[in-house]
RNA sequence: GGGCGCAUAGCUCAGUUGGUUAGAGCGCAGCCCUGAUAAGGCUGAGGUCCCAAGUUCGAAUCUUGGUGCGCCCA
C-alpha cells in the first residue's frame, strides 16, 4: 500500500531524500543509458568561473539549463550535459594579487612567474564545492565529475590546433590596439578597472591653428581651428577630422592689425567668437565633405619633415598624400570644441580606428604607418627630441608656451571634465596607448557571421536583430592578446632573427620540432614538486622555456610570443575544445555539434554567444568568398601534421542553434545584487527555507526567462501554496481515502508495469475505460489531455512560462473542482468494488496524479519524484520504472479530448461563480437554502446538458432548483454587438456607423430575427450591411432589481423570496456550523460522538432545531439532542439569525 | 554620447498577428468550508496601461518624440 503522507510537509527535507536516492541509484545516468541510441539533444554548458561565490541569478540559469535537456530526455531524446568551468583570466590573476598583496605585473615577475601560476590554478576551484552543491542541490543534472577544464591541457590544445588553422589560413594578424594604458605600472587596464577610476580633473584646453595648404602645398592665410584637451598628443598629430554632412564657416578673425581665416563648425562659431573675446565674421559656409583631402602644416615637424611630401598608392588607383590631410569621420560632433577634430591615432580609440580606414585605402604597407612619440613609460621619445624623456601630462604647459610663441595658439582655458586615473595608484592618469596585439580577422566574416546569426532562434527574438544582430554589424577584429600570465598561451613562434612566425597545433607537434629544447624546465619542476598539476606543462613559464630551430633561417631559434589569449576565446571554443578535439573525442565532437539549444544571461551577448558564433563560423563555416583560393592554396602549403583540417563546411547555424537569453536578476531593492548591499539571500539558505521546486517554479512559472526580474523572496514563498501544496494536498487526499478503502493499483495489476503508461492501465483488474466512466471522470481525462498537449506544444517552443501556466491550471482544476465535486464519491459507504463509481474515481485520480507527476517532472523534479516514489514505486516495487525520471513524457490521448464538454464545464464553474455573486450582493449567506435560481444563456448550444446537470449546480450554489431560460427579458436586457475582429477588416471605416446602428435597434427584435433568417439586414447611412450570427455577439445584463449577476455568457437570477421552511432550514445550518466550531474548539477528533443540549428563547430556531434535528444529529454525529441544558460542560452561546442559543456539548466516545 | 530593453492594480508580474468590460498571484476587505483541516475555497474593492503627438473605424498593443530605470558599449 501507499506510505501514509505526512500532513506537515517539509519540502528541503524531502527534497535533501530525493537527492540521495538520484545519487545513490545513479538515476541521471540510468535516463541517459534508457535513451542511448536515440536521437540527440546537444546542449553546451557555458563555463561559469568558480572563484566566485554564486548567487541566485547564478540559480536561474542553472534552473532553466535543466529543465529543457530534462524535458527533452523524456520526450526520447539522448541528452548528454557535459559541466565545464571556465579557468584563466585576469579576475583569477587579481584574486592571487590580492592574497600576495601585489599589484602591478613586475611585482608579479618579482614573485615569480612560476609560483604565481601555481597559485592562480590552486584558486580557480576556490568555491567550486559551492557551485557542486548549489548545481546539485537545485536539482541541475549534469555530469560535475566529467567537467572540461579551460585550463586542462586536451582543452589547451584543442584551443591550439584552432588557433593554429586560423594563422594558417592567414586569420590570425599582429596589429596595434589603443588600451587604457597604466604607464608607471606598464600594464593595461581592463575597462571594468577603467570603469573604477573616472575622477573630474581640470585639464588645458587648447584651440590650435592648422594652416591649410593650397593644390600646389603652398600655405594659405585660412587654418582649421582644432581643439583638443591633450596638448601632449599634438606632436603625434596625424589627421584633422570633420564630419561630412556639417556645416562649416570661413570667418574672418581681424585682430593685432592681422586679418587670417578660420574653419570651424558653422554652429560653433558664436561661441567660439565668445571665448576669444572677438567678433568672427562668417565670410561663407561649406559642408564637411567638401574639405576632405585638403593637406595643412601639423603643429609639430617631427615627422612632417620627413614624410610631408609622402604620397602611397590607393587601392582605387592614384596616390595621395599618407598624411596630414582632412578625413571624414562620423563621430565629430558640435558639442564642444570647433568641430574640427585633431587626430593622434596612437593615444585614442576612435583615432586609431580612423587610421585604420585610412590604411585600408592604400595598398599593402603604401599608406599611413602609426605614429607615436610616446614610449610605454609614458615618456616622449626621441622623436620628439624637445620634449624627450618628460611625462607626457608635465609637457603640457610648455607645449602650450611652444604654440603660442610661434603664433599657433587661439586661445586656452581650463576644461573640466571626467577623466580615468590608475584604481591602485590614484595619482596616476591613465592614457589611451598602442599596443601590439594579435587579432583575429573576424570583420572578413561579418557577413558569414549575420548569416549564421540570422538561422539561430532566439529567444526572445529581439536579441537576433537587436543587440547581437548590432553588435555584429559592427564588427571590428576580435583583440586575441593579452599581456598576462594565467591564460591559454598564444601557440605562436617566432623567429629571433626573420621575425617571421609559425603556429604549433599541439604539444606533440612542438616537441617534435627540430633542435627543441627548454622541456628539461617543465621536467625539473615536475620532480622538485611531483605535486603540481600535470596541466601547467602547456602553460606559462614552461612553455616559454621550449625553442626550435627556425626554417626560416639557419642558425636561428624559434621563441614564443609572450602573450596568453583572451579567455573568452577559450569558452567559445568549447563546442570542440571540451572533447579535446581534434587529437581525442573526434566521434564525441561529430555526435554533438551543433548545439540544439544553449541558455545565458543577456551579458553573454559580447561574451561567450559572441566568441562560439565567431569561432565556429570562421573554422567550421564555409569561408569567405575573396578568401576560398587563399586558404585553399595556404592549406595546400600547411605541412602535414598528426590533427586533421577543419571540418568540411556545417550548414548554418551552429554551434548553437536555439538560445535563451535570460534576464538580469536584480537584487530586492531594485539594484543589481551585490555582496556588499545583502539585497538577496544566500542560495543555500533558499533552499533550506522553501526548497528548489518552490525556487524553480518560481523561476518557470512567474514570467518568460528573459524578462529581468527583481527578486522576490515573496514570490518564492507563494510558489509553495499556489502550485507545490496544492497538487500536494491532492495527492495527500488520494493517498489518506485510497488506505481508508484499501485502493491498490498493484493488486489490480500484474506483472511489469514499466511507466504506467495508459495501455498498461487499461489491463487492470476494475479499471473502466474513461469513455465508460461518469461525466467528470471524462471531464479531468479530456483536460489532463489538453493539458498535455498543451504544455508539450509550448515546451517544444522553449516556452516554460506558458507550459507553466497550462499546468497551473490543470493543478487547480484538479484541486478545485474534480476532488471537490468528487468528495461525496471518496467518502460514499460504497465499497470499491469493480464497475463502482468510487473505484472509477479512484483510478481518475490516480492516474490523473501519475501523469501530472511526469507532466510537472522537468520543472519540479524532486516533488514529480517524491509522487512518483509513493504513488507507483512503493505499491508495484521493481515492476515499476524506478525513477519518474525515467519515463516517457505524457503524450495527449486525442481520444480522450473532448473539448464539447470541457466548454460545457467551464460554463458550470462560471455559473456557480456567477451564483455565487449574485448571492453575495443580496446578501444571502450561501448556509441559507434558496428555492430557485434562474440562469439565462446567451446561447442555446448548451443548454439541454445543462439542464440534465442541475445537480452540480444545485449543489454548489445551495438551491432546491435551477431553471434554464434563453429569454427572459424582465431580468435581463440584451445587447448586440459587432464582432470587431470579423468586421472590422469587412467594413473598415463603415463600423462606427454599424455600432451606433447596432445600439439603436432592438435588440430582441434583431435576435428573432436571426433566429428565423439566419442573417439580418441593417440600415446604414451609406448602404445595406448583411450580418451572420456569427457576425454578432449577444451580451446579456441583469436588469436592476434582481439578485443576479451577468457574465460574458450567462446571467444568473437569484429567486429571493425565502418561505418559513427554507429559513428554518437555513438556521439548522447555522447551528450545525456553530456546533462544529465548538467540537473542533473542544478537542472532538472526527469520529468522536457527542451529546447536544441547545436552548434558546427563540421561536424560530426552536423550530428550526424541532424540523431538522435528525439533520443536526447527522452532521455533527450527535447521538442525543435535547432542548434542555446538559451536565458536565460548559455552556457556550452564539447568536444565530438574532436570537441567542446555548449549546451544550458533551463528548461522549469515539 | 550610441545601441538594446523595460515602464500595466499597493507589491511581483502576465497580456498570444491592434478588437468590445485589461488579467493572475500576493496583500487588503467580506464571506464560506470544517471528513484534504497547522489546510482549502468563494466574492469584492483596487488601474489616467509613464507622458505627448500620430497612424487607424478602433491603440496597453503600431509609429515618432519625451521622461524615468536597467544592461551593453563609448
Amino acid at each position: 500500500m501507499f506510505r501514509p503522507v505526512a500532513s506537515n510537509v517539509d519540502f528541503p527535507a524531502q527534497e535533501e531524500a530525493i537527492l540521495r536516492f538520484w545519487r545513490e541509484g545513479r538515476i541521471y545516468e540510468k535516463s541517459l543509458e534508457r535513451r542511448s541510441g536515440r536521437p540527440p539533444f546537444v546542449f553546451y554548458e557555458g563555463p561559469p568561473t568558480a572563484n566566485g561565490l554564486p548567487h541566485p541569478g547564478h540559480c536561474l540559469t542553472r534552473a532553466i539549463k535543466d529543465l529543457f535537456p530534462r524535458y527533452r530526455t523524456m520526450r526520447g531524446y539522448y541528452c548528454e550535459r557535459k559541466a565545464g568551468w571556465d579557468t584563466h583570466g585576469l579576475p583569477v590573476e587579481v584574486e592571487v594579487c590580492k592574497e600576495l598583496g601585489i599589484h602591478a605585473k613586475e611585482e608579479i615577475e618579482a614573485y615569480g612567474v612560476e609560483p604565481f601560476i601555481h597559485r592562480c590554478q590552486q584558486s580557480v576551484f576556490r568555491y567550486v564545492q559551492e557551485w557542486e552543491r548549489l548545481t546539485e542541490r537545485i536539482g541541475f543534472w549534469i555530469k560535475l565529475d566529467e567537467a572540461y577544464v579551460t585550463y586542462h591541457e586536451s582543452y589547451i590544445e584543442s584551443v591550439w590546433w584552432s588557433l593554429a588553422n586560423l594563422f594558417n589560413c592567414g586569420l590570425l594578424y599582429q596589429g596595434h590596439k589603443i588600451v587604457w594604458w597604466w604607464a608607471q605600472g606598464g600594464t593595461a587596464l581592463s575597462s571594468g578597472e577603467v570603469g573604477q577610476g573616472y575622477r573630474q580633473v581640470a585639464d588645458p584646453s587648447v584651440y590650435v591653428r592648422f594652416p591649410l595648404l593650397d593644390d600646389a602645398g603652398k600655405p594659405t592665410e585660412t587654418s582649421l581651428l582644432v581643439w583638443t584637451t591633450t596638448p601632449w598628443t599634438l606632436p603625434s598629430n596625424q589627421f584633422a577630422a570633420v564630419h561630412p554632412g556639417l556645416e562649416y564657416s570661413v570667418v574672418v578673425d581681424e585682430h593685432d592689425g592681422k586679418t587670417e581665416r578660420l574653419i570651424v563648425a558653422s554652429a560653433l562659431v558664436k561661441e567660439i567668437g565668445e571665448k576669444a573675446g572677438r567678433e568672427l565674421r562668417v565670410e561663407r559656409t561649406l559642408y564637411g565633405r567638401d574639405l576632405i583631402g585638403r593637406r595643412y602644416v601639423p603643429p609639430f615637424d617631427y615627422y612632417y619633415k620627413t614624410l610631408g611630401t609622402a604620397q602611397g598608392r590607393l587601392r582605387a588607383g592614384g596616390a595621395q598624400h599618407v598624411a596630414w590631410r582632412i578625413v571624414p569621420a562620423e563621430f565629430v560632433t558640435t558639442e564642444s570644441g570647433t568641430g574640427v577634430v585633431h587626430q593622434a591615432p596612437a593615444f585614442g580609440e576612435v583615432d586609431f580606428d580612423v587610421l585604420r580606414a585610412e590604411m585600408a585605402r592604400f595598398v599593402d604597407g603604401a599608406g599611413p604607418q602609426l605614429l607615436n612619440a610616446v614610449a610605454p613609460d609614458g615618456k616622449f621619445t626621441a622623436e620628439a627630441p624637445d620634449y624627450e624623456g618628460r611625462w607626457v601630462k608635465d609637457c603640457d604647459k610648455d607645449i602650450t608656451r611652444d604654440l603660442k610663441r610661434r603664433g599657433l595658439l587661439f586661445h586656452q582655458e581650463q576644461y573640466l571634465h571626467d577623466y580615468p586615473f590608475c584604481w591602485r595608484a590614484e595619482e596616476d592618469p591613465l592614457i589611451q596607448y598602442p599596443r601590439r596585439s594579435w587579432f583575429i580577422r573576424t570583420s572578413q566574416f561579418k557577413d558569414q557571421m549575420l548569416a549564421n546569426n540570422a538561422r539561430i532562434n532566439w529567444l526572445p527574438e529581439h536579441i537576433k536583430e537587436g543587440r547581437f544582430g548590432n553588435f555584429l554589424e559592427t564588427n571590428v577584429d576580435w583583440a586575441l592578446s593579452r599581456e598576462r600570465f594565467w591564460g591559454t598561451p598564444l601557440p605562436i613562434w617566432e623567429c629571433e632573427e626573420t621575425g617571421r612566425h609559425e603556429a604549433v597545433a599541439s604539444y606533440a607537434e612542438l616537441v617534435a620540432k627540430p633542435g627543441v629544447r627548454g622541456t628539461e624546465v617543465w621536467e625539473a619542476a615536475r620532480r622538485a614538486n611531483p605535486e603540481i598539476s600535470e596541466h601547467l606543462k602547456v602553460h606559462k613559464p614552461y612553455i616559454d622555456e621550449i625553442t626550435y630551430d627556425s626554417p626560416f633561417a639557419p642558425g636561428a631559434r624559434m621563441r614564443r610570443v609572450p602573450e596568453v589569449i583572451d579567455c573568452w576565446y577559450d569558452s567559445g571554443a568549447m563546442p570542440f575544445a571540451q572533447w579535446g578535439y581534434p587529437l581525442e573525442g573526434r566521434e564525441r565532437f561529430a555526435g554533438n555539434f551543433p548545439a540544439d539549444f544553449i541558455s545565458e544571461a543577456l551579458d553573454q551577448t559580447r561574451g561567450w554567444f559572441y566568441s562560439q558564433l565567431a569561432i565556429s563560423t570562421l573554422l567550421f563555416g564555409p569561408p569567405a568568398e575573396d578568401l576560398k583560393s587563399r586558404i585553399s592554396d595556404l592549406k595546400s602549403q600547411i605541412p602535414p601534421t598528426p590533427n586533421p583540417q577543419p571540418l568540411t563546411p556545417t550548414p548554418y547555424p551552429h554551434p548553437f542553434r536555439n538560445c535563451i537569453v535570460l534576464g538580469l536578476m536584480l537584487g530586492e531593492d531594485g539594484q543589481k545584487m551585490s555582496k556588499q548591499k545583502r539585497n538577496y539571500r544566500e542560495p543555500a539558505e533558499i533552499f533550506d527555507r522553501y526548497g528548489a521546486d518552490a525556487l524553480r517554479w518560481y523561476f518557470f512559472a512567474n514570467q518568460p526567462p528573459w524578462t529581468s526580474i527583481r527578486y522576490n523572496e515573496q514570490a518564492i514563498k507563494d510558489s509553495i501554496p499556489e502550485f507545490l501544496l496544492r497538487l500536494w494536498n491532492i495527492y495527500s487526499f488520494l493517498v489518506i481515502y485510497a488506505t481508508i478503502d484499501g485502493f491498490d493499483p498493484a493488486a489490480a495489476l500484474s506483472g511489469d508495469v514499466g511507466q504506467l503508461a495508459p495501455d498498461v492501465l487499461a489491463r487492470a483488474e476494475g479499471y473502466r475505460p474513461i469513455a465508460k466512466r461518469s461525466e467528470l471522470d471524462r471531464w479531468i481525462a479530456s483536460e489532463l489531455a489538453r493539458t498535455a498537449a498543451a504544455v508539450t506544444e509550448r515546451m517544444d517552443g522553449y516556452d516554460n512560462y506558458g507550459a507553466c501556466s497550462r499546468l497551473t491550471a490543470f493543478v487547480d482544476a484538479l484541486s478545485n473542482w474534480y476532488v471537490r465535486r468528487s468528495r461525496e464519491r471518496f467518502w460514499s459507504s460504497e465499497l470499491a468494488a469493480p464497475g463502482s463509481d468510487k473505484l472509477d474515481a479512484y483510478w481518475t485520480l490516480y492516474e490523473c496524479l501519475v501523469t501530472t507527476a511526469k507532466l510537472v517532472a522537468p520543472f519540479v523534479p524532486f516533488i514529480a519524484e517524491t509522487l512518483w516514489q509513493n504513488l507507483v514505486v512503493a505499491v508495484f516495487g521493481d515492476r515499476a520504472l524506478e525513477s519518474v525520471h525515467l519515463c516517457d513524457y505524457p503524450t495527449a490521448e486525442a481520444a480522450q479530448i473532448d473539448e464539447r464538454l470541457s466548454a460545457r464545464m467551464a460554463l458550470v464553474r462560471d455559473i456557480v461563480s456567477l451564483g455565487r455573486s449574485a448571492r453575495m450582493n443580496a446578501k444571502l449567506k450561501v448556509r441559507q437554502p434558496l428555492a430557485k435560481v434562474e440562469v439565462i444563456l446567451a446561447g442555446a448550444t448548451h443548454r439541454a446538458w445543462l439542464e440534465e446537470h442541475g445537480a452540480l449546480v444545485r449543489e454548489e450554489l445551495n438551491v432546491k432548483q435551477v431553471e434554464y431560460a434563453d429569454k427572459a427579458d424582465q431580468y435581463v436586457s440584451y445587447t448586440v454587438l459587432p464582432d470587431l475582429k470579423r468586421l472590422g477588416p469587412r467594413l473598415g471605416k463603415r463600423l462606427p456607423a454599424l455600432k451606433t446602428a447596432l445600439a439603436a435597434a432592438d435588440a430582441a427584435t434583431l435576435l428573432a430575427r436571426m433566429e428565423v433568417d439566419g442573417t439580418v439586414p441593417l440600415e446604414l447611412p451609406d448602404g445595406p450591411v448583411s450580418l451572420d450570427s456569427q457576425d454578432l455577439q449577444v451580451r446579456l445584463q441583469a436588469k436592476p432589481g434582481w439578485a443576479a449577476a451577468h457574465g460574458p455568457g450567462a446571467v444568473v437570477v437569484l429567486s429571493t423570496e425565502l418561505t418559513d421552511e427554507l429559513v428554518a432550514e437555513g438556521h439548522a445550518r447555522e447551528i450545525v456550523h456553530a456546533v462544529q466550531n465548538l467540537r473542533r474548539d473542544s478537542g472532538c477528533e472526527y469520529t468522536d460522538r457527542i451529546e447536544l443540549g441547545l436552548v434558546t428563547e427563540g421561536p424560530e430556531l426552536c423550530r428550526a432545531i424541532t424540523d431538522f434535528a435528525d439533520y443536526i444529529k447527522a452532521e455533527t454525529l450527535c447521538t442525543r439532542l435535547v432542548l434542555e441544558p446538559l451536565a458536565g460542560c460548559e455552556p457556550v452561546e452564539v447568536k444565530i439569525a438574532g436570537h441567542a442559543l446555548t449549546i451544550y456539548l458533551v463528548r461522549k466516545s469515539s
